[in-house]
DNA sequence: ATTGACTTGTCACTAATTGTCAAATGTAGT
DNA sequence: ACTACATTTGACAATTAGTGACAAGTCAAT
């Protein structure tokens, strides 16, 4: 099946729990208009503030943060032919540490 | 074994061919001192920087920018638990697209 | 002690990111 | 259609990260 992005994850949260954008807003003390962003992909959350949703939207800080972070890395290789070969080169490199 | 980063990559290959820093500086039309910082690790060479190296150093350049793409993931990912798990998700996000 | 290769620290400049605000748009309910 | 509220959008300011140059430094060989 096909995987959520980070944005897509959160806002179906909040729908489930009801919120408002403005209400996870001040939960984050950040403005409306930003988390609403954030939803969109259009804006990247900070890594603090993936905690405190994950807290407010109580889902495990963890798996949000593996999406959070996941994000990033399609980001990084969606344009790149060399994707595959590279998540492969970076996974032998993590382990030998 | 051990994979290799970018910066041990192309000091290795610089110095099979014996070319001074201050020669591959030339090259790239970079100060001496910023390639330096580049083969170890403290300052990333830009992409277009990655294709100036590959054909100076004689080698593929595709190959290369694995290398280069793949210090960013380890950058990323190096300090997280979770790394072998943001991974896999990013090939299934990867490939469904 | 001079030379040549490389490294290090600092600074300036630029570019990217993060955030806010105000205005615009969408959506129900009356 | 009018109101009220939620969300989105665009423009801008503020902050932070990245890029590169320069000058001074270390180190090794002679």
């Amino acid at each position: 099946m096909k995987q959520e992005n980070f944005g897509e994850t959160i806002r179906r949260l909040r729908e489930k729990k009801g919120l408002l954008l403005r209400q996870v807003a001040a939960a984050l003390e950040i403005d409306t208009a930003l988390i609403s962003k954030i939803e969109r992909g259009e804006r990247k959350a900070q890594k603090e503030q993936v905690g405190k949703l994950a807290e407010l939207l109580e889902v495990n800080t963890e798996e949000l943060m593996v999406t959070w972070l996941s994000d990033k890395i399609v980001d990084l290789l969606e344009e790149e032919p060399l994707a595959h070969k590279v998540l492969k080169n970076s996974g032998k490199r993590l382990k030998d540490k």
